[in-house]
DNA sequence: GCCTTGTTTTGGTCTGACCAAATTGGAAGG
DNA sequence: CCTTCCAATTTGGTCAGACCAAAACAAGGC
C-alpha cells in the first residue's frame, strides 16, 4: 500500500567500510592506477575482518571505481565509474556541487522530455484524457510544493508507464536514487513561483490534449530551466 | 597506450554465483517480494562457502535486484533495479530481445543528441575545426564498418569531452558497458549503406561547422533511426 | 481469533587457514 | 651499470567453523 522508501537499512559494517573507502576514492585520495591498500591492511585499519572488507571492495568494484585482481585492487577514474557514484559525489561537500547539480537537472530534463513525447505518441485517447484529468486535479495545489510534488510525480510515473521504455526507466531510477533524496534535504526548499507553475501545468495540458510533442517539450524545457536557475541560486548564496 | 578492455577477468566464484542468481531472478524464477533461499542453502547448492555466496548477494544487492535484511533477502522488481541489469537482461535468450534493443538505441540516440548539441554550444572555434577534421578523415573509410567505427567512437568521445557533462558521461558508460559489447557479438554484423553513412557524416560536418544544433540533431536522429531498423531486421529474421 | 512466548532460522561478523597468481627483491649474468 | 631471471613474499580467492542479534516462525495462552 504505502510506497515509502524501505528505510535506509542501518549501515552494515561492510557497507560502512564501502562508503568510507568510496568517499576517499572520490575525494581523489588515491591516484587512478594506484593500488589500494591490501585487504588485510584495510581490515586492520577498519578493525574489521577481511570478509567484511572483501564485501565492501566487492561493492566498490561493482560501481567500477576499482578493479580487483590478484595482486591488488587498482583505482579507476571517476569518469569510468557507474552512475551509482553520483550520489556519493553529491554528498562530498557541505552542499552539493552546483555545476554537477546543474548537469543533473539538465540531463533529467532531456530524459523527461524524451519520455513525455514518446508517451503521448503511444497514448490512447483514454490515457490522454486521464493525464489531462490528473493535471486538472493539480490546480488547487499549485501554491504548495509539498502538495503538488507528489501529484506531479504521479503524473510522471504515468507517462513513464505509457512510454514503456525500460532503459530510460532504469536510468531514471538511478538518477532518482542518487539525486532526489539528496536535494530534498536542501533547506529552505527552493520553490518556483505560482505563475510559472501554472504556465507549466497549462503547457503540459495543452501538449497532451493536442498530442503535440513540441508544446509538451517546450513546457518541460522551460520548467526545468527555471528549476536550474532556482537551484543554482540556492546552492551559490550563503 | 592501448585502450583495450582489461580482459573479462576470469570469473571469480562469487561473480559466477552472482551471475547465475541474477539470471534466475531476471528470468522471473522468483516472484518479487519472495524470499531468496538462505545463504547457507545457496552455499550448499553452489558447493561454495558462505563467504562466496555473501559476496555474490552483496553484488546483486548493489544492482537493487534484491534487498538483503536480517531475516532474509527479498527479490525486488526488475523495474526497480539499476542499469547494470540491462546487460544480463539482453543476454537472457539466444538473441537479445528486439524490443529492448530498440529502446536501447532510441535512448542512446537521445543522449547522443544531447551531448552533441551541448558540445557545439560550448566548443571553441579550434575545437570545432578539430571535429570537422576528424570527420573529414573518416571519408576514406566509409565503406568499412571495422575501420569507421573506432573513428566514429573517437569523435563521440571528443564531443563528450567538450560537452563535459559527467552525468551523461556516466550514463553512457553504463549503457556502453551493458550494450555495445553484446551487440558487437552479433554475426553477421549489420552494416549501414555507404550512402547513408556519407549523408550522416556530411550532416554532422555541416552541423558542427555552422554550429547548428538542429542540423546536427537531425543527422544523428536519422542515423540512429536507420540503425534501429537495421538492428530490428537482424534480430527478427532467422 | 488475537496476542504473547520460546525456538529456530537468518543475516552479519570474526578467526584462522590454504592455494594460486602477481609482485617484489635480489642474485646472477651481460 | 643495466638487464634477466628466479625465489620469497604479498595479495586476492576461497574455505571451514564459530558466535551474536534480530527477524521469522510455531505453539501455547488469553
Amino acid at each position: 500500500m504505502n510506497s515509502m522508501t524501505p528505510a535506509p537499512a542501518s549501515l552494515t559494517r561492510s557497507h560502512e567500510i564501502a562508503a568510507v573507502l568510496q568517499e576517499e576514492i572520490l575525494r581523489g585520495q588515491f591516484r587512478p592506477g594506484e593500488r589500494l591498500p591490501s585487504e588485510r591492511d584495510l581490515a586492520a585499519r577498519f578493525e574489521a575482518s577481511r570478509g567484511a572488507v572483501r564485501e565492501a571492495l566487492s561493492q566498490i568494484e561493482q560501481v567500477r571505481l576499482i578493479d580487483i585482481q590478484p595482486g591488488g585492487a587498482r583505482i579507476k577514474e571517476v569518469k569510468e565509474a557507474s552512475i551509482s557514484v553520483l550520489g556519493p559525489l553529491l554528498s562530498l561537500g557541505e552542499k552539493p556541487d552546483a555545476h554537477l547539480v546543474d548537469q543533473f537537472i539538465d540531463t533529467f530534463s532531456v530524459l523527461t522530455r524524451f519520455t513525455a513525447t514518446r508517451a503521448i505518441e503511444l497514448a490512447s485517447d483514454e490515457q490522454r484524457a486521464g493525464l489531462v484529468e490528473q493535471l486538472d486535479e493539480m490546480k488547487p495545489f499549485i501554491g504548495s510544493v509539498e502538495e503538488l510534488q507528489p501529484r506531479m510525480h504521479e503524473l510522471f510515473v504515468q507517462l513513464d508507464r505509457i512510454a514503456d521504455n525500460l532503459v530510460v526507466r532504469l536510468i531514471s531510477n538511478d538518477l532518482q536514487a542518487q539525486f532526489v533524496e539528496r536535494m530534498l534535504a536542501l533547506q529552505p526548499r527552493p520553490s518556483l513561483g505560482a505563475e510559472k507553475l501554472e504556465a507549466f501545468v497549462a503547457g503540459m495540458r495543452e501538449g497532451i490534449e493536442k498530442r503535440d510533442g513540441e508544446i509538451l517539450s517546450a513546457a518541460l524545457r522551460s520548467h526545468f530551466l527555471a528549476m536550474r536557475t532556482l537551484v543554482a541560486q540556492a546552492l551559490v548564496k550563503e
